[in-house]
DNA sequence: CCAGCTGCCATTTTT
DNA sequence: TGGCAGCTGG
């Protein structure tokens, strides 16, 4: 039987072969760092409908985020290019959440209830769980709403609706939270709102209250995929184990020893599980990276051997050994980001594509050297995942008319705009409409056209009315258009009829441009889509947008956004104990925090192909403090063999880095400033802040600075904190000074 | 109503 | 140190 080779099988190796052409029943690829796991997870794909075993509709497969869907989609119709023909190919590619979405959806239509329900983004939910807090009375100092947020969010990931916390759990902060629960959920019910949570478990409940729908479903996915298998959470191992049940068919592709979002829920325990929880389950290992050379490679399985909770692989490299990992001593961040940059000259000297070079932070903090390096040495960077672009101010308004337009009993979105621009509808107004919906039972939107007498108890002025009704107007006026016009040109009516645009046009801030540049891409977004529905589930989903072309750029992320990509060479600054791993990591989560850190550094190892470069400094200034750093224990862990140490060219210690002294004080005894010297200091309460007042430095005394105010500031400032500005724009923090007198 | 001040905070972040 | 939300005084 020697058929010839499917063009999928064309440049497998052996055990990628084995992968694709293992028989039905669950299965697991445990797939390593640079290994091709996306290849053989769409080559199994592919021969499943080569083979005739599924149809592509038949085939359900889901990804974490909507990039590596597409991705997924793509690959698989690039090997489907020559047959099928026609028909929608793996119909169901998609993320977790809207796959849920597209389930729940499809039910509440066939059964006529409301599909249209709204999907609250991160900072609706914020917000909501920010203002029950506010009104069940708990002081936002001693449950800061992130944390109920975050904690709410936590027992969703494990599909634990309010009355199925442990009763443990129920006590903790005074039981307050679990109440806190109860009644956002009650909230969403009436804003007829979800959030990314409840599209799983409500899909589960919808699961377990109508079988026959499960059954349903369980009877059209003949075939499960599941890509990055590490990061699911325990709502979303019951949604596949749910669908999985009858057909077993269920191929999970993943790398425990990639598990870096333990800190949302993640679970590593599913993949560690996976024999157990799927009995008759074949594991199969993927284990020679096709990426990085040997010491890069050697260097990140040493690392990751040190971590318990693993299934344990060893990656092997088919490259040769290649380059040594170099590593990068510095005396603290700036000198860091200095050294990191030349670095990155000296293989742009030797043709290294800037596009082929990235550095790696743990996090954001440590990113702003780097930018001030890059702009003074005129290097073109990128950052990866920083500010999204449906994050932003403007874009969420125009989100927020359109999300009103298509559900007029969107609350939240009312009040985001109704007074955006401005139209004279402040606080107050909305306050009094909000009492007059609520007595009437009424939208916010609805309640604007309601009878003078209804509104008028509530408090508003009749100015107040008209202009609420106009309001409503030209929404109505929206939304009578929405189904006849293209979204494109509905979105750009609603940005110039409301005055939107114009508010930014006459906005004289530097930023004014870009916001209206951001308008202008959101448009060309809303191209790409023929419905107004569509878009917005869209938006809830994505919050992502492609594009942004241009030169060649040094790429700057955290390793977190790293995740999945590679370069040819890879810097990662920061390995000190307490950046790297982090020190927050540890003292919460102990040895579980520790190993999701090694893991961290294992994911940013990998992602090297032929040069990797790790950073360390000596000291470094954290929240304005400088601090002595040690080498991180990730460093130790790197088997000598692999490492170069990059020599130095001023010994440690030469120079003098930490806060230089302000001006410097005797030994000892106080000292009376000279006259001139004194009349060189203004003093403010912060750097960012304006100075407030000018001063003379009478008296120093070790570190202990007496100022003649001219005009005194508060004594409540002075304990805060100050800045001294020497007259040539250098400014000196002084946090740590005491400062006395007046 | 908004600019400017003050207090508070400081890992990672997708959907 | 620096970013941000919330408050307040002009």
């Amino acid at each position: 039987m020697t058929a010839p080779a499917a063009p999928y099988l064309e440049g497998l190796n052996p055990e990628q072969k084995i992968c694709v052409e293992a028989p039905d029943g669950p299965l697991l690829i445990l797939a390593g760092a640079g290994t091709g796991k996306t290849r053989t997870l769409t080559a199994r794909i592919a021969h499943l409908l080569a083979t005739g075993r599924a149809r592509g509709s038949q085939i359900l497969a889901v990804t974490f985020t909507n990039k590596a869907a597409k991705e997924l989609r793509a690959r698989a119709e690039n090997y489907a290019g020559g047959g099928g023909g026609g028909g929608v190919f793996l119909s169901w590619a998609g993320t977790f959440h809207s796959m849920g979405a597209r389930i729940l959806r499809h039910h509440a239509e066939l059964v006529g209830r409301r599909s249209n329900f709204t999907i609250l983004d991160a900072s609706d939910q914020q917000r909501l769980v920010k203002d029950l807090l506010k009104s069940a009375n708990i002081d936002p100092a001693r449950m800061p709403p992130a944390l109920a947020h975050h904690l709410i969010e936590r027992w969703k990931d494990r599909a634990l609706a309010p009355d199925q916390i442990p009763s443990e759990e129920k006590q903790a902060h005074d039981g307050r939270i679990i109440k806190i629960y109860r009644a956002y959920q009650d909230q969403l019910k009436n804003l007829n709102a979800m959030d990314f949570g409840d599209l799983l478990m409500e899909c589960l409940r919808l699961f377990r209250d109508a079988p026959e729908i499960l059954e349903q479903y369980q009877n059209r996915f003949s075939h499960i995929f599941v890509d990055e298998y590490q990061d699911t959470n325990v709502a979303q191992y019951l949604w596949l184990r749910l669908l999985a049940a009858r057909e077993k068919n269920l191929c999970c592709v993943g790398d425990d020893d990639q598990s870096i979002y333990g800190w949302r829920g993640a679970e590593l325990g599913n993949i560690l599980r996976f024999e157990k929880d799927f009995p008759g389950a074949t594991i199969i290992r993927l284990e020679r990276n096709y990426r990085s050379t040997g010491h890069i490679l050697g260097g990140a399985s040493a690392v990751i051997s040190h971590n318990g909770s693993r299934l344990g692989k060893t990656l092997r490299a088919q490259e040769g050994d290649g380059d040594k990992i170099r590593l990068i001593r510095a005396h603290d961040g700036k000198d860091e980001a200095q050294r990191v940059c030349r670095e990155i000259l000296t293989l742009r000297e030797k043709r290294v594509s800037l596009d082929e070079i990235a550095i790696l932070v743990r996090s954001t903090a440590q990113m702003r050297s780097f930018e001030e390096e890059f702009l003074d040495l005129a290097l073109p960077y990128r950052i990866i995942g920083g500010a999204r672009f449906y994050e932003r101010a403007e874009i969420r308004d125009i989100i927020a008319y359109l999300r009103l337009i298509a559900q007029p009993d969107d609350d939240l979105a009312f009040r985001r705009i109704v007074n955006v621009p401005k139209r004279g509808l402040g606080a107050k107004s909305v306050l009094c409409l909000t009492q007059a919906a609520r007595d009437e039972g009424a939208s916010l939107l609805d309640a604007c056209s309601l009878h003078e007498d209804s509104l008028k108890p509530s408090g508003l002025k009749s100015a107040a009315i008209r202009k609420l009704r106009d309001f409503a107007a030209m929404i109505k006026r929206f939304a009578d258009h929405k189904d006849a016009l293209p979204l494109e040109t509905l979105a750009e009516k609603v940005m110039d009829e409301s005055g939107y645009r114009r508010m930014w046009a006459e906005t004289k801030t530097p930023d004014a441009e870009t916001r209206l540049d951001n308008l202008a891409e959101m448009l060309r977004a809303c191209g790409e889509f023929d419905s107004l529905e569509g878009y917005l589930e869209h938006v809830a989903l994505v919050m992502e947008i492609e594009a942004e072309a241009g030169g060649e750029r040094v790429s700057l992320m955290t390793l977190h956004a790293a995740k999945g990509l590679e370069f040819d060479a890879v810097f990662l600054p920061g390995w000190e104990e307490g950046l790297m791993p982090h020190i927050r990591a540890l003292t919460q989560d102990g040895l579980r925090g520790l190993e999701e850190e090694r893991r961290l550094a294992h994911v940013g190892m990998t992602r090297a192909r032929r040069n990797l470069y790790v950073g360390c400094a000596d000291m470094r200034l954290i929240h304005g403090f400088w601090q002595d750093c040690l080498p991180s224990r990730f460093i130790a862990e790197i088997p000598q063999e692999h490492v170069e140490i990059l020599p130095i060219a001023q010994p440690f210690g030469a120079e003098p880095v930490a806060s230089a002294p302000l001006f410097s004080p005797s030994e000892g005894g106080a000292e009376e400033a000279s006259e001139e010297e004194s009349s060189l200091f203004s003093v403010g309460a912060r750097a960012h802040h304006k100075i407030f007042g000018a001063g003379t430095v009478s008296r120093v005394e070790g570190k202990k600075v007496t100022v003649r105010f001219d005009d005194p500031p508060s004594e409540k400032t002075i304990m805060a904190g100050f800045l001294i500005r020497l007259p040539d724009g250098d400014s000196q923090g002084s946090s740590n000074f005491v400062m006395t007198g007046k």
